[in-house]
Formats: C-alpha cells, sequence, structure tokens
DNA sequence: GAACCGATTTCCT
DNA sequence: GGAAATCGGTTCT
C-alpha cells in the first residue's frame, strides 16, 4: 500500500476551503491484503456554529463535541435510527467544522466491503423481539441478493453506504484519521493532477434557512462513477 | 421522562 | 410519488 499520512495541516482551515483537499484522498481500512481501500470522491462542508445545517449549531453537545476538537478527528454519528455517517473534522480547536464523506470509489478490498455490507445487513436489532419477524426477514434476504450482485462503484456511493463498507460506527468516534497507526485512516492520493471538481447545494437539509441551505457546499469529482445519488425525496425530478 | 425528528436508503404503488 | 425502517439527541414539560 501506498503509505502517505495524509498532513493534518490540509485541514487546518473552514470546512468549505479543506473540501478540495480531501477530495481524492485515500479512505482506509486495516492493513495487509485485507485492506480496504477507497478513493474519496464526493464530500459536503459544514462550517462553524453560524452554519445553521450543522449539528454544530447548538454549540458543542455530547453528540458533536468532536466537531470543535483537532483536524483530522473522525467524528461518526447515527441518523434516522440505522446508518452511520463519517466526517472528518476541520478548522482549529475550539471552532467547530467537518467534512461528511458523501462517496467513495472503491480501489482495493471490494470483497471485503461486500462482505461488510452483508453484515451491516444482519445487525444486531434493538427490539430483537419484535412480532414482526417474518416480514424483516424476507426483506433482508431480498436485500442480501441484492448486494452480492451489486456493481462495484455502487458499494459505498452514499454516506450511509460509506460506513457500512468500512465497517464504520460510533466507535469510530474520535479516532484520528492522519495517525498512520489508527485501523481506520486518510492517505494522499497519487500526486493526482489538476481534478474536476464540481459543486452543488448540500442534500437533505431541508430544516436549514437561507443562505445555509442554498450554499454550494458538496463538492464531488466530476465523471466519477461513485458520486451518490441525491434521495429523490430531496430534490431530483 | 416523553415527544419530536433527522447530514439516509430502500421498497412499494 | 409516498412511506417505512429505527433510535439517540435535543428540546420541552
Amino acid at each position: 500500500m501506498t503509505d502517505r499520512p495524509f498532513p493534518r495541516d490540509l485541514l487546518r482551515r473552514d470546512a468549505p476551503e479543506a473540501a478540495g483537499n480531501l477530495l481524492g484522498a485515500r479512505l482506509i481500512r486495516g492493513r495487509g491484503p485485507s485492506a480496504r481501500v477507497g478513493r474519496i470522491v464526493e464530500v459536503e462542508a459544514y462550517a462553524g456554529q453560524e452554519d445553521l445545517a450543522s449539528h454544530a449549531r447548538f454549540g458543542p453537545t455530547t453528540r458533536n463535541r468532536v466537531m470543535f476538537g483537532s483536524p483530522g478527528l473522525a467524528y461518526v454519528y447515527l441518523v434516522y435510527g440505522m446508518y452511520s455517517c463519517l466526517n472528518v473534522v476541520t478548522g482549529e480547536p475550539g471552532r467547530a467544522g467537518a467534512l461528511l464523506v458523501r462517496a467513495v470509489e472503491p480501489l482495493a478490498g471490494v470483497e471485503a466491503m461486500r462482505e461488510a455490507r452483508l453484515a451491516w445487513l444482519e445487525r444486531p436489532r434493538a427490539n430483537e423481539s419484535d412480532p414482526r419477524g417474518g416480514f424483516g426477514a424476507e426483506r433482508i434476504s431480498r436485500a442480501r441478493r441484492r448486494i452480492e450482485s451489486l456493481p462495484e462503484s455502487d458499494m459505498a456511493a452514499g454516506p450511509g453506504l460509506v460506513c457500512a463498507a468500512f465497517s464504520i460506527g460510533r466507535g469510530d468516534d474520535s479516532v484520528d484519521l492522519c495517525d498512520p497507526g489508527s485501523d481506520l485512516r486518510l492517505e494522499t492520493g497519487p500526486g493526482d493532477d489538476d481534478p474536476a471538481v464540481e459543486t452543488g447545494p448540500r442534500v437533505g437539509i431541508g430544516y436549514a434557512p437561507e443562505p445555509w441551505l442554498s450554499r454550494p457546499w458538496r463538492y464531488w469529482l466530476k465523471g466519477g462513477a461513485a458520486v451518490s445519488k441525491p434521495p429523490r425525496s430531496h430534490g431530483g425530478t
């Protein structure tokens, strides 16, 4: 594997300014032949406390505390009761900021990612004694078949899917992604040429007022097959 | 302590 | 186009 630790200094600025630095970086889980490696192709920037779309808008809390910490740390939270989302903290300590990793293009360990997606399906449920057991089993079985034939580019094409494919959960909250010794970490890509970056409004923040709602703080690498498809409920025709 | 809701994904009609 | 799944945080009583 390459072995180029991601320079923390590239994250010492407000999230929208650091976004371009994170695009193209490698996200890595594990080491050796079983390592899972992917290229970050889509991110969303969440700025300081003034950004009313950000979890930081209420100030430091138990959940978002790491957003106010050092750049390069992982901020992992649970959305909709089931999906984890991975963020890379940006900015100097004391100033909140983070980049949400929305999509990753698999480069190595794709089958391990597929296994992780399958394992996520069978994740332990809190209410196991729920009477609707049979229904859930059939639904899971159909989802399993779908994942078994899923194209590589769709393996981590969405924030919840990135975490499922890389086995990321709340246990990874506050992990230092710039530390080469971390099991979950970042590395720089190979001397990437000047990549073409496109931008657009952030997804899933309908609760936010203007101007935050329309800030073009979603960034993706042009032509990336793994770029996430925004949920229909949020936009597309 | 209870009500409300989300930085999502998937399936159904 | 509509809604379910599923639960910890945040906010209110």
